[in-house]
DNA sequence: ATTCTTTCTTACCATAGGTCAATTTTTGTC
DNA sequence: GACAAAAATTGACCTATGGTAAGAAAGAAT
């Protein structure tokens, strides 16, 4: 089955008309480890579902530093979401931490196929709940939580990701330095 | 004009009819200042319209320290979204931090409503755009951003609700103490 | 293999923000 | 308006995390 409707399918049911339809609107790309999909700066009229490979989401700050937003494995969305959603220019990068495919769809697309397929729409009003739960247990477990307890956290949620990426790009999503992640993982290996 | 129906309008356009038939499903409540319209434990089954009044949706965490997802006034919308959008038992509560006059809806009513009026459904999937785009600002902030900062930042966000709610609230919403929102609003008063 | 670059670790000191306790101010109630 | 209760402020002290710098380890490139 193909990978885009082997995702869809744990939410939605579509006709192998309906997902053909959907299909056809995406586009595979192909990208190297270090490549950026979105740069800052740029409009943003697609997002992505990743096929294969990891990808970073990140902003940098006045002071040239990196803080990462997400992280997205196979079977995970990608883009900048507020430049897609509110048509501002970007203000994140998406970067490949590995050589990457991705099905890109364009905005104005996705829009025209709701309408055609409306059961995608329901997919997509529904990722976005997911998303907006997510963010808001994010947003709490940041209030709640020490730093490593959100290490904690970040290992049980991502399980498979902590290989996958540098330890300063783990460190930039909890909110800490390189140097604190170091030091508490200093502690973790005692056990 | 209704207070409701000049909220949708900002964003999509109904026939009175349309409206009519919405405004049927929604319950006006009334509630006293202290009240909780909605406890940790409970399952959610409704989301809630302050038509007047100010909310507040916090979380007690294990060292009964209480932390504020958000506040909401006039033209707001509030619930537990997680415990709303998962069917899981609440792990908010939500307060009534003045008088209340609210709308609320039941996710079933909201649901049938959905496909009898399609661009309602429209309507709150641009909510839930706006509120997802909201959240990921405040991770942002909450990561580039020193105490200080998040408090201006809060304070332009939220331009009238500081003299609705308690410090303290405002501190548990920025994640410091309410000590250290004391000592920031000193400097802060040297100006 | 050797070199070069990037990432990770460690050690030391600095600082933002937390904790606790006492005091003052504000708010709510009769 | 008087009293009680809740909230805000202040000060003294403490702790988690940040900053800086330097060396070690790992990975990439020749």
């Amino acid at each position: 089955m193909h990978p885009l409707r082997r995702h869809f399918s744990k939410v939605v049911e579509f006709t192998d008309q309906e997902f053909e339809q959907c299909l056809n609107h995406f586009n595979l790309e192909k990208y190297k480890r270090k490549d950026l999909v979105i740069q800052a700066g740029e409009l943003v009229s697609q997002q992505y579902f990743v096929v294969q490979g990891c990808l970073r989401t990140y902003l940098l700050d006045q002071n040239v530093k990196e803080h990462t937003v997400q992280f997205a494995v196979e079977d995970w969305w990608a883009s900048d979401y507020i430049a897609y959603y509110t048509g501002d220019k970007s203000t994140l990068y998406v970067e490949c931490i590995e050589d990457c495919e991705l099905l890109s769809i364009r905005k104005i697309d996705l829009e025209k196929l709701f309408l055609q397929v409306p059961t995608l729409e329901h997919f997509f009003l529904r990722q976005l709940e997911n998303a907006f739960v997510a963010f808001q247990k994010r947003i709490l477990s940041n209030l709640q939580s020490s730093a490593e307890e959100r290490y904690d956290l970040f290992v049980s949620n991502y399980p498979n990701i902590e290989q996958r990426v540098k330890n300063y790009q783990i460190a930039s999503f909890l909110g800490i330095t390189p140097e604190s992640l170091s030091r508490i993982r200093k502690t973790r290996a005692r056990h």
